[in-house]
DNA sequence: CGACTAGTTGAGGCCAGTCAATGTTGGTGG
DNA sequence: CCACCAACATTGACTGGCCTCAACTAGTCG
């Protein structure tokens, strides 16, 4: 495995704890004149010099293998990350041993935000595919936020569409049926690839079924019954996690059209 | 009913919609200085001086009867509202009309967070009792934070421990029974109970059963059992509203010891 | 006092969970 | 290239926890 050397680097920061992630962590070059996501990201609406300014602020750019962690529940919170490409999902953890998908999160997103209020992790945030990682410490964002009203601002947005797609989420969980819950899931995915620029009503899945069971509030065995009898009815049309949408109206209706309302999920 | 004079001050504001609410919502005076809630609201931290500048922002204050609206659904976001006194829920409402209560908030908190990402609100929010409310231009509030650090930074923990609390709940509706979710509700309410320096084993709900149940993913006819089944275990005592805790540690271990985690909920 | 809302309790049904067997896929090493 | 293995996925039979429907009680307010 190339990248011994380098990743040493990284033996002191906070978001690599176990020895195997740690070594294949690698730098890349990025900036945010030039990414993709630049629209979907913390910079949105900001003026050349100010994308300059948070662009230098990104010291670091990471590269995740699939199944290697970004952060772990309890460890030190110092930055946000914005996910370049790939994907992850963050887990959270009751004491009894439990755990829980509690997100999603593809390229233009931003994670790593529940540190914020207590000063560590809150969740634990994996790779489901390989993903690369702009860093940006915390602390250097608050200072450049409080000379940049609009990054300030864009924090702020981040932090609150946070919370209402928590709230979205808590919504599904709390009132729907299983039905329910997986045509919002397919349909929320579908709108967020459109977004990207990705196809609509075909693409694969990265988590397993019951990844899926996890962050919807269901059992892995639900999740694959309901696939089978989605394609049944002509909804989908599903081999393995390739996932191609042929009715999207009757999905939508399904999940009583509350998806499109939050952008994450 | 006094003081329907002053109160048409507030015909063009933006947390007033319905006819009947707006007539009740009466200016107070207060000042950061001398609440008792300071410890638990934004200012936490700031100096004298710093504290005078937030104080000064807060124009409005505002008393609630029970059952008003302070915010509605879709209504423009302008400010964050600190409970001075009393006790509120918000409600999120789904497309074909479901509504789930997605918080209970007392004095101490800030509500009104998620119209940040929006512009608008993205709940309701219903005075539970008769409760103050400190009204603080948000506008204001980001100016004032560029200047102010601390200010800042405790915007952002606000923000993000909101985003860990509501992870919370969706560990407890994605994935746990409806014993355990009570319990957890009823070992949190206890806690916060008692930070506030209140009984942590003797206090009156505020919401009705079916509002509890909406909070907790359950139906009312479920809540109702439980509590009856919990006083049957000799873990509490129940009278209409009035709660006892007689087995603090039962409860917490019914819950899986995951609720003193979260301050709010 | 009557109407209404909130709460309790019981009987029965259904949705999703549990347990278990089998099939499929993808990566690895001979 | 194929055999093998482990992880992932599908499907069936059964169970059980919570929901639904319904009757009844206790306060509350005009």
């Amino acid at each position: 495995m190339p990248g011994y050397s380098r990743s040493t680097a990284f033996a002191e920061s906070s978001h690599t704890t176990s020895a195997n992630s740690i070594l294949s962590l690698r730098e890349i070059k990025a900036q945010c004149n030039i990414c993709g996501m630049r629209s979907l990201c913390l910079p949105v609406g900001l003026s050349p010099d100010d994308l300059q300014q948070v662009s230098a602020l990104v010291d670091t750019h990471l590269k995740l293998k699939k199944g290697e962690t970004l952060y772990r529940t309890g460890t030190l919170f110092t930055a946000l990350y914005a996910v370049r490409l790939g994907s992850l999902k963050t887990t959270v953890l009751a004491e009894d041993g439990r755990e829980q998908v509690a997100g999603y999160h593809m390229l233009g997103e931003l994670i790593g935000l529940d540190g914020i209020g207590t000063g560590l992790h809150g969740c634990h945030a994996i790779a489901l595919e390989d993903t690369e990682i702009c860093v940006m410490p915390f602390d250097q964002l608050e200072t450049l936020a409080r000379e940049l009203p609009t990054l300030q601002h864009n924090i702020h947005q981040t932090l609150a569409q946070e919370i209402a797609r928590d709230h979205s989420i808590m919504l599904l969980l709390g009132s729907m049926r299983a039905e329910e819950r997986l045509a919002v899931f397919l349909v929320n995915l579908s709108d967020r690839y459109c977004r990207r620029g990705y196809s609509s009503t075909e693409f694969v899945l990265r988590m397993t079924r019951e990844e899926i069971g996890s962050y919807l509030g269901l059992k892995l065995e639900t999740v694959s019954r309901l696939f089978s009898r989605f394609q049944e009815e002509g909804l989908i049309q599903v081999q393995g996690r390739a996932i191609k949408i042929l009715n999207s109206e009757a999905l939508r209706a399904l999940g009583g059209h509350q998806n499109s309302a939050s952008e994450t999920a």
